[in-house]
DNA sequence: AATGAATGAGTTTTCATTCAT
DNA sequence: GATGAATGAAAACTCATTCAT
């Protein structure tokens, strides 16, 4: 690892941790630079902005997150054993990662991230693709609600976000015993009823 | 309506727009007072500051919501009916008032609401009250997931929120049809299955 | 009295209590006014602005301390004694009206209060000149150091004005006892010593 | 000098210069920082708020008005002659530093200073006490009046401090031959009389 | 390349004054 | 005459960004 990626690694966590905790517009740039041991000039060596920043923090934690999902998945097994795969690794990834989920929770809900949210679905990455098919395989079978396939995203995985977000607001506390029961509440949101 | 009251309701809804836009931080009390037209000291005869305005509105739109979601709720009725009459009225105050989601939504994102949840898990309302003997029925009779009642709550309205979160971030179009499915998913995601 | 001197009056005497307590600056003229149990607006109905009615409210109390000062004065009397009666008075009336003290202290160290006594000064009246007689009549008895009458009353008026001044800040305390003797460091500081 | 040490003696010099002529409230800080040749927001890298520069600059001149008073000061000299050395001292250094009288004189009025002088009667400096030592002797050597020290020092103080006013405000000319005879009034108005 | 002092536009908030009622 | 709601200029202070070193 060079020096360089040291810097900007440091800037990164740092600012992953600030910004986790107060916000983005609570938290200031040299407070960043300062946590990372850097000078404040220096962020503006390895980023335009702190909008840039932002974004490019982004994009590294969802890296981390898609791999962390995606890091045992087969396409081969049965449906549901895919995604209860996927899902569970999500919810352990922000249990594990209470930083990374309140950034990106923060993220998606702010201007950048709507914006992102919709350049991705009109442009599709590999792994989205991946959802995608797996989405489009249960319509097929009739195993999910007659839904919009983005609609039955969101149906999915709110049950799961939802939970993390009050845990990790220390308002309810998820055990380990549970983390079964929410996927399967993730699942039973979108699967049909015999 | 006195000329007061109209000069509060038009900076309430002048903020409304503005936070549900731009999101607290990037709407200064000076956009919020021109959109009002008012001046910009006249906040501060309505509004000790710019979070007591924060915290007001989110009072005034709590009781919107509630008085939406409770419009029509009768104890009486069989459980299911019950539930879906709940939350069929929260989707589609939701739908029909975007801007009162966006900000509810932010709003308890933030510190603000954060801390306003704690305090209302520690001493809940009346319409709390009854949702929480709504979930409790449904946990004695077996109808629920075998979890601890607020987990259920974040299990059962992470659908709805999260469908509608994408939906005025035009990522779906929850078309009226959708909606009993909806409310169906809510109770799936918490429901026992047999 | 009118109706008309009694809001004046309930004006000018809210604006002591504040000005004494806070300071010009520190005091709202919507302080004032809830004070007097007046109108915001009503306090301009009596004075043309804040600034007129600091210059009325000294008019008034520089009158009422003059008349307090020289209530008993008589020009017949040994020029000691008329020395010793003119600074006991002033004395006393500091001591029992420390907000009239406050506020005078304030106004002349003030610019607007630097400005009037520059006007006085040029333009002395009456009892300045009675003052002013009282010094030169002791200057050519060769009774006071050899300086400017000027500079002499400001020699005899600052030990009591500084001893007033720590009193009502609280530094010390003036008990009764003491009057004699500060009134006769006010004499001893300007007295010829044999 | 180094760099940094300019820019904070550039604002603390501009703050003197403005809060001398117009009074704290009088004074912006976009008016002193246009003075000192900074930028606005430069005051705040070297002070936390207008009220910590306004302390700062009491500070820094309170030291330098002690120094200039016991420069050349003797403990061992007689009681009378160390009187003298001190007073005049005090009297030339205001003379030839109005700006710093002017700010001192406005900071000891206002609650800033009254609290200092407060805590300063609790926790006397070594300065204070070579002050109370002078009083002390005095008083028992029966030189001074029968009046407590805190009383003495007002009461001699009070007229060097009334005259330099007066003569800052433009009132009277103090010329050098009369500092002497201040000195002298201010020795005359605690000393016993025989 | 790295720094961090300096900047000034932008933010919240206050308050003397006005004017419609 | 009296009121007090409304105003907006002006104040203190913050912080993303620059640039000389």
């Amino acid at each position: 690892m060079s020096k360089i990626a040291d810097k900007r690694a440091a800037i990164l966590s740092a600012a992953l941790d600030i910004f986790a905790e107060n916000g983005f517009h609570g938290s200031p740039t040299s407070l960043i630079s300062e946590k990372a041991g850097v000078g404040t000039g220096t962020i503006y060596r390895y980023f335009q902005s702190k909008d840039d920043l932002i974004r490019e923090l982004h994009l590294e934690l969802d890296g981390k997150l898609q791999a962390a999902i995606f890091a045992d998945y087969r396409e081969e097994v049965p449906l549901r054993q895919r995604f209860d795969n996927l899902y569970e690794n999500l919810l352990r990834y922000f249990i594990d990662n209470p930083r990374e989920c309140r950034f990106l929770e923060q993220f998606y809900n702010s201007p950048y991230g709507i914006a992102k949210r919709r350049a991705r679905k009109e442009n599709p990455g590999e792994k989205e693709a991946c959802f995608a098919r797996l989405f489009d395989e249960a319509r097929q079978r009739q195993a999910f609600k007659d839904l919009p396939e983005e609609m039955l995203v969101s149906l999915s995985i709110g049950p799961m976000l939802y939970a993390v977000r009050d845990h990790l607001a220390g308002l309810v506390a998820i055990e380990d015993r549970m983390v079964p029961l929410i996927v399967e509440a993730c699942w039973d949101a979108v699967a049909r009823r015999d």
